[in-house]
DNA sequence: CTGAAAGCGCTTACAG
DNA sequence: CTGAAAGCGCTTACAG
């Protein structure tokens, strides 16, 4: 915890050069390996770097070079542990292992769910000129898009992990299938005889939305109109389980006759808030209602109750996506790619039949 | 998705003097504000940055800087959206506030379970000179701590979040007690008349660790004897969930005269795990055996059952943080200082006294 | 096999 | 109020 004033000068490439009788090219081509070197200088100049303990300054290289090769970081404004983080994470692990550094740039959604401040975030690093970035695009802003846009105008390489629907930049993607995820969801609450279907999905689109475009394609398949009351809202609850609590007095609120004796909801975590507060107000699932969440998280098997749910298919969808990114880094020129992943209904304890008892 | 050789060159800061008629200089003082500009040269360099697009590179901004002042990335290996990283976005957000730029580099643990592999990547944040860096300690070697070292050599920040013990670096710190965090669950149950107790916490250590120590010195307190047979181990499962139904089983195997009345389990994931665990083998929870978990975090609340726990005092702990750090920042000089932070028992359903039935 | 020198894109004394 | 120039610490043609 010392002052700056007090810094030790910290040692350079000179110094090493002078300690090992050499000149700085020589170090840094013995360093990088873009020259045959003698073995006798070889070993001078690793014994110099060895006791100076040397390291090169990486803004001087990366200014040097032009461009980094060797690093490609991940942009994410989620970072919650869930699908997204998990996606994240084996990415890293896979790009370390072909040699790059790959530091997950987290942000806090809600920090960061401030346009200027993304677009800040992103054109730092873009502005390092990594061989890559590659983007979580959950809640990024078109004007942060915009400066992965000018990136590979430089000649960087973008790629992008989604849900639902594209990200607004030309470039490689996987896509988490939304709409058939839900749709899936409602379907499967339909098939079992419910009627009284309600929706709930974080977030404050209302009427829009490849979630709700899902739902909506399963009632119409079965015929059910769309009633306005069994959409649901959370509100600015931060916690997801917190959301669920309320969103379960809401239902508990309505007459018996328009309560949904069904209920979709996008995501485990919120889903199983739903089942305690449910619980908590003296109904009892899946009597009283058929709940069905979505990802397939350990709140699925582990909460409340054993939760019918739709799978976020993560290792298919990294996988997809890592073989996208190897091909590009190896060269590929052929046009964007979108793979669009697909996830299963699971069935466990949180659903039954509709019995008009 | 263009090649690096398509690339367009970057726009630098002599184009733009050039655009406006100025020199280099010029444009970087109008930028940085240390020189006074008259307002049609301000006003004429803005026109061309404007038009340009012009954004500074950040390297040769860091190189000519010598240190970036407005950077303080944060280190971790945990990235798993539960304590840690939730300390860690707090701390961001108002670092992020105080009008400093603050990423996440965050690794998996795995990946980064390797020495080497630590010191590079500590060193690359090292060799940025930030203004400070902020490690979460959990995971990382000596030879990593090391860098850090290195760093406050040269002048750099450091300051540690920790769980148990301090970092071997010295700065400032936040400590859980997790002594105390576990002494207290387990002081719990023999409270309650429980005189086996299980206790379980994740990692390879077995006759250490603060955790450890906690539970024999309740034990102690008590006068019961420590028993290996009520020591559980997971081996290598990497959900945390799925190691509670493992240690279930082992619970399960042992015969009834030697199994645990009371599990004290270090963490709520784990500890739902081992409720899901037992009742899948057909026992009851607290009427078979009764559980404390650690940390207090939603599946405490929202898992199987709900769970007496003690608390991981998130917020207590970022806001003690954030105060020393921003000390420093303002450049306070005493010595390092370190802040140990308590949990609290949080009483639920998953506990009740012991009956010899 | 190695050196001397230019260049990467900024910042900041030093002059005026 | 502004310009000319040195310097930050590397890399890489260009010579030898």
């Amino acid at each position: 915890m010392r002052r700056a004033s007090t810094s030790k000068k910290s040692i350079t490439i000179s110094d090493v050069a002078r300690e090992a009788g050499v000149t700085s090219a020589t170090v840094s081509f013995t360093l990088s390996g873009k020259r045959v070197i003698s073995p006798d200088t070889r070993e001078a100049v690793m014994g110099a770097i060895e006791r100076l303990g040397y390291s090169p300054n990486p803004h001087a290289v990366r200014l040097a070079n032009g461009r980094c090769a060797d690093l490609i970081p991940l942009f994410t404004l989620t970072i919650d542990g869930g699908c997204c983080t998990q996606k994240l994470l084996l990415v890293q692990r896979a790009l370390h292992e072909d040699g790059f550094r790959a530091p997950i740039h987290g942000y806090d959604y809600h920090a960061a769910h401030n346009g200027a401040e993304q677009v800040a975030l992103m054109r730092d690093i873009r502005m390092q000129r990594p061989r890559a970035v590659i983007c979580a695009s959950a809640g990024v802003c078109p004007e942060a898009m915009q400066e992965l846009h000018k990136f590979q105008e430089e000649g960087g390489l973008v790629a992008c992990i989604c849900y639902g629907s594209p990200a607004p930049v030309d470039c490689d993607q996987v896509i988490l299938d939304e709409e058939d995820n839900t749709y899936q969801s409602a379907r499967y609450l339909l098939s079992l005889g419910h009627r009284r279907i309600g929706f709930y999905k974080v977030g404050p689109e209302r009427h829009t939305g490849l979630r709700y475009t899902g739902y909506r394609r399963a009632l119409a398949e079965y015929e059910v109109e769309y009633n306005p009351l069994w959409h649901f809202y959370g509100g600015a609850i931060a916690n997801q389980e917190e959301s669920g609590v309320g969103i379960a007095k809401q239902w508990a609120a309505l007459t018996r006759e328009n309560r949904p004796t069904a209920m979709c909801i996008v995501n485990d975590y919120t889903a199983q808030g739903f089942v305690v507060g449910v619980e908590d107000l003296g109904f009892r699932v899946p009597e009283d209602v058929s709940i069905v969440g979505h990802d397939d998280q350990p709140p699925a098997r582990f909460g409340r109750i054993p939760l019918t749910t739709v799978s976020h298919p993560v290792e298919e969808m990294v996988e997809v996506f890592l073989s996208m990114v190897r091909e590009r880094i190896n060269g590929y020129e052929g046009p964007p790619r979108h793979s669009i992943v697909r996830g299963n209904l699971v069935l466990r304890n949180s659903t039954a039949c509709f019995s008009s008892e």
